[in-house]
RNA sequence: CGGGGUGUGGCGCAGCUGGCAGCGCGCUUCGUUUGGGACGAAGAGGUCGCCGGUUCAAAUCCGGCCACCCCGACCA
């Protein structure tokens, strides 16, 4: 027998890296703080990509694509966002055997190349809205490695708009987390909580920073997606300017939003188990796999027959299925498909050939319970019924383990506790960054967001005992 | 960048009181198996991280270098 998985309740962050490799979803690269993905995970990318690109272009974005090599004069422009991104930032000094007289930063993000861009493109407000989208990579030197969650190197897309008044700016702004929102909650089956950040988590030259935060299995925090209302800071540094109705030069108000790959860290880390990677069927790669069981030659040969029937029914539903012919016990097979999180398993011996049946196991509901007859008769009428299902129940698990771990508190002792536990901690807060850092200093949590969400009416700050018109989530956070 | 650790077949490791480089998994072939991680037999595969030193002889001892991992400070 092969060796079992770590437990996640024993290692989350070993059992979280043993699953990246046993599922086949990244490898070690030679390259420090980079990971090689390997097709399985990059399949599960695609995905995505896909859902959110249906999305952007529903909304009315275009995709573009702008240099990798911004020029380190550009990020200078905006005084927080270089403070903001100094620390990180890969530098090219030398190019073609000469040291650079203008040095090349490798893009930690795009707002300053993009921004440069929009000044030229843009002149009157008919030019207005621009909505652009891209797709890229992109490097923040990092010390720390974990797959997906944390790479010097990363694939996400970033949205960049200008518009013509500040309402509109925020508009779009509140729209595209609407949309990562949508996403990930119905996509990925990870309830998500939208929310506002504190002064201290904003994005470096934004005004305001919105975002959906969502518990992974630990119970901490992970940001899965930014949107960022930028104000009127990069049209200024830029020059993004527009001539209005009025025949007035007036700055635009801009936008970006970005999300990455981290949304895979957030798919394993919300929905994987003992057994390792759970996917939801609407991302999974490979929805279905059949598993064909026989002994003799002659059963061999009923049985494909019949599991080649099942998977050409599926195959013509759009159901990504997957007939398992490889020369290895069904119990191995059962194992190998589970690590790697394929949501339907549908089980065909030749009892089934016989009685025109198959076992479909869930793999959302472990054992037995998870197992039930089907006819083959109209299978992929079924098995679409299941899917969804699945799907449904896959996120109602996770915002029940979500719900149970979100607690209210009125003091700091209570909100040590929750942390401490494990969890996130729901208080009222008047917008604090001294209060705020003293509490990640003493307890690693930090100000997760002040939901969009809010109970109404006033309180008193858990902390410091001010009045306060919100009440903001705290958590440990990725 | 501070503290700790590890470098030996694809992966995980043993060997480290010098003496022909091993084990488990995986891989190849054949046979028996197959409804929850099968078994047997026969094979393929390694300049022991790099450079230098000691020695008749170095994976092993000594010196230097490099790389990676873990724990802390920063982060989509």
């Amino acid at each position: 027998m092969a060796q079992a998985l770590t437990n996640p309740k024993d290692d989350f962050s070993g059992w979280y890296n043993e699953i990246v490799y046993r599922a086949d979803l990244a490898g070690q690269s030679p390259v420090r703080g980079c990971i090689i993905v390997k097709p399985y995970g990059y399949e599960i990318w695609e995905g995505l990509k896909a859902a959110l690109d249906k999305r952007f272009k529903a909304t009315g974005h275009q995709n573009a694509y702008f240099p990798l090599f911004i020029p380190e004069d550009y990020l200078k422009r905006e005084a927080q966002h270089v403070e903001g991104f100094s620390p990180e930032l890969a530098v090219v000094t030398i190019g073609g055997g000469k040291e650079l007289e203008e040095r090349l930063i490798v893009r930690p993000t795009s707002e300053t190349i993009i921004g440069e861009a929009f000044s030229e493109w843009i002149q009157s407000y008919r030019d207005l809205p621009l909505l652009i989208n891209q797709w890229a990579n992109v490097v923040r030197w990092e010390m720390r490695t974990r797959p997906f969650l944390r790479t010097m190197e990363f694939l996400w897309q970033e949205g960049h708009t200008a518009h013509a008044t500040e309402a509109d700016a925020e508009a779009e702004t509140l729209q595209m987390l609407d949309v990562y929102a949508d996403v990930v909650i119905n996509e990925a089956a990870i309830p998500v909580i939208k929310g506002l950040k504190s002064d201290s988590e904003r994005f470096a030259g934004a005004l305001r920073t919105y975002t959906i935060e969502a518990m992974m299995g630990d119970k901490r925090a992970l940001q899965s997606g930014t949107s960022h209302n930028l104000g009127q800071n990069f049209a200024k540094a830029f020059n993004i300017q527009y001539l209005d109705e009025g025949n007035q030069r007036q700055f635009c108000w801009t936008t970006s939003w970005g999300m990455s790959w981290r949304v895979i860290g957030g798919i394993i880390m919300t929905h994987g188990d003992e057994k390792g990677l759970r996917l939801p069927p609407r991302l999974a790669p490979i929805q279905v796999v059949i598993v064909p069981i026989y002994k003799t030659p002659e059963e061999q040969s009923a049985v494909m027959a019949a599991a080649d029937r099942l998977k050409q029914a599926l195959v013509g539903a759009d159901i990504r299925v997957k007939l398992d012919a490889r020369e290895e016990t069904p119990g191995f097979k059962f194992n190998d498909w589970e690590m790697r999180g394929v949501p339907l398993r549908l089980e065909i011996g030749p009892r089934d050939v016989q009685n025109n049946t198959v076992v479909a196991a869930r793999r959302d509901i472990p054992g037995r319970e998870g197992k039930s007859f089907l006819s083959q008769d109209n299978i992929a009428a079924q098995v679409a019924a299941l899917l969804t299902h699945l799907q449904a129940n896959m996120l109602a698990q996770a915002a029940a383990f979500r719900d149970a771990n979100i607690h209210d508190v009125r003091s700091y002792d209570e909100l040590k506790q929750v942390i401490e536990a494990g969890g996130f901690a729901r208080g009222w807060w008047k917008e604090d960054s001294e209060a705020e850092a003293r509490i990640k200093a003493e307890t690693q949590a930090s100000h997760r967001c002040y939901p969009l969400e809010q109970p109404g009416g006033e309180g008193v700050n858990f902390l410091t005992g001010e009045r306060a018109d919100r009440v903001a989530l705290f958590a440990k956070a990725y």
